[in-house]
DNA sequence: CTAAATAGGACTCCTTTTATCCTAAATCAA
DNA sequence: TTGATTTAGGATAAAAGGAGTCCTATTTAG
């Protein structure tokens, strides 16, 4: 139905987390998924992907849990969604070049590929930097706001 | 999976085949199936759906089939895919404005809305005159491919 | 009237998603 | 060493959605 899947949006919820909360400390996937209202099994399940791709370091037994493998700037939504969900294709016949055999003649095609890739630019470019700078303002606004009334 | 389903892959293919051949007369929708290799019952199915929302014109009995119901270029990809999926929404959150109870605070949201504003406004901008003109480029240049063997 | 076509609904089958749960392995501290 | 705590990994189950078929009703040209 093209929606992004609840795995996705879990997963970047709990990197957004992580990178919001950098200090070093590896935190436990439940202190996660409790802060971000997401269901703590699956949640550490997600997790192992992103600590076998490398977006996260794991730190097993007591004090344990999760903590970025790299710097917030140097991970997109784009690297996240696809640890879980695995490539991003909008139409099958994009899957590698030369799966489809109505290439060279179906004019949809390009219109995908166009589409696609207008789509991953925007995602590989929003970092959880960003992420992270954004929702701070977000929450100051929202501080100030509350404060007014 | 963040994919087309087939049902608008179809539905296009449909669309621009009529497009491709509009002669005015009606085309039967098996016919049409028969031409792009999609399963007939199907394919009528989501006619149907496209004759409700006014892209398609159908004429029952003998000699009956469907023709398009306005000129290819007013007609755009994100115009069939969303009569025949519905709205497109990347994410729950963006059904409507005020559904996500987060929106003020979670900064994930503006960058779905970003996203999802690229691709609809590249979908949009895409209508099935521009597929049937670069169909025909992409024919003729298989021709004389296919000629220079 | 009959044949040909769409309209509409019911229904089935299959895959994917969204989890949950159990056991194993690692690690820290007493 | 033992016990508590935390992740790793796999099996499994429930629910939803996608893909497609089929049957009957309706429209219409000849």
């Amino acid at each position: 139905m093209f929606r992004l899947s609840r795995a996705a949006e879990y997963a970047i919820r709990g990197v957004a987390y992580l990178a919001d909360n950098n200090s070093g400390d590896a935190i436990e996937s439940e202190k996660i998924a409790k802060a971000e209202g997401v269901p703590a099994a699956y949640l550490a399940k997600l997790f192992q992907a992103l600590a076998k791709k490398g977006f996260v370091r794991s730190v097993r037994g007591p004090e344990g849990g999760f903590t970025l493998a790299m710097s917030p700037e140097r991970i997109s939504l784009l690297d996240i969604i696809e640890a879980v969900e695995g490539p991003i294709y909008l139409n099958d016949c994009l899957i590698r070049a030369g799966h489809c055999q109505r290439e060279t003649i179906c004019p949809v095609h390009d219109v995908w590929r166009g589409a696609q890739e207008k789509l991953l630019d925007y995602l590989r470019g929003s970092t959880f930097a960003d992420l992270v700078a954004s929702g701070r303002v977000k929450l100051m606004r929202a501080r100030r706001r509350s404060c007014a009334k």
